[in-house]
DNA sequence: ATATTATATGAATATATGGTAAAATAGTCA
DNA sequence: TGACTATTTTACCATATATTCATATAATAT
């Protein structure tokens, strides 16, 4: 009972693995103003030829993007709009932290400066 | 204009990193009942204790979790339910998927049957 | 068939990371 | 102080992964 099932874990690890890489937000990031094929991708990201398509691969494998090869171009596409739900949570969350270190900084600052008056 | 800024989506990244681990989720898991210390994190868990200590270090560094030395304890906690909110958009995203999958998987079984039955 | 373009794959390298054992640190109590 | 407990850190190994270059595959046109 007290027992933690990895197996469930690992899936949902899996996933927030596929988008630890900022090469694959990257390409993410190009695929939300709509589908496009690899050089497209290629061209946006500025990343190199093989590392989009091996990035493409493991988004693709991990369900993010859908492939959809047409004529001699394959074309890509997010899969579900939910992964901008949990990024903008993400980015909330960011927001948060930095504006709790911006607080922190100023009282630590006004703390040196005190302390520089004294000495 | 074209480019994306890889600086802000590092940080994104960076925190979807911190949750891509299995061990790290299972410490996650085990401190959404409330706070605890690290001899309960490590019994619940399972994991070895040096372990658990680096996963603790990653998540306290990465905001995620935040540490308060009580005594000779030390103390984590869940910085923000933010992250269950995500994930469970994530475990969302995994169900969706595992439902289309067992609709191809039933499409393909039919499809499998029907040739045993002609051959 | 050959050439050309678009995409994918393989090999090699460098780097990062998880796990564990051992040592170090910190706090508490006698 | 010294003993004891809780936690952290260090050293090390094994594994994984991102990147690049070169090559391979696929589709199309000549």
């Amino acid at each position: 009972m007290s027992e933690i099932f990895p197996d469930a874990l690992s899936q949902v690890a899996d996933y927030f693995k596929v988008l630890s890489e900022v090469s694959r937000l990257q390409v993410l990031c190009c695929l939300k103003t709509g589908p496009k094929n690899v050089t497209q991708i290629i061209m946006e990201t500025g990343l190199g030829q093989a590392n989009v398509s091996k990035h493409l691969k493991v988004l693709s494998q991990g369900g993010i993007v859908k492939r959809t090869p047409e004529g001699v171009n394959v074309i890509y596409e997010i899969t579900d709009p939910i992964l901008f739900q949990i990024c903008d949570l993400v980015c909330d969350r960011l927001a948060v932290r930095l504006e709790e270190q911006t607080q922190q900084l100023e009282k630590l600052g006004s703390k040196v400066w005190s302390m520089g008056q004294r000495g």
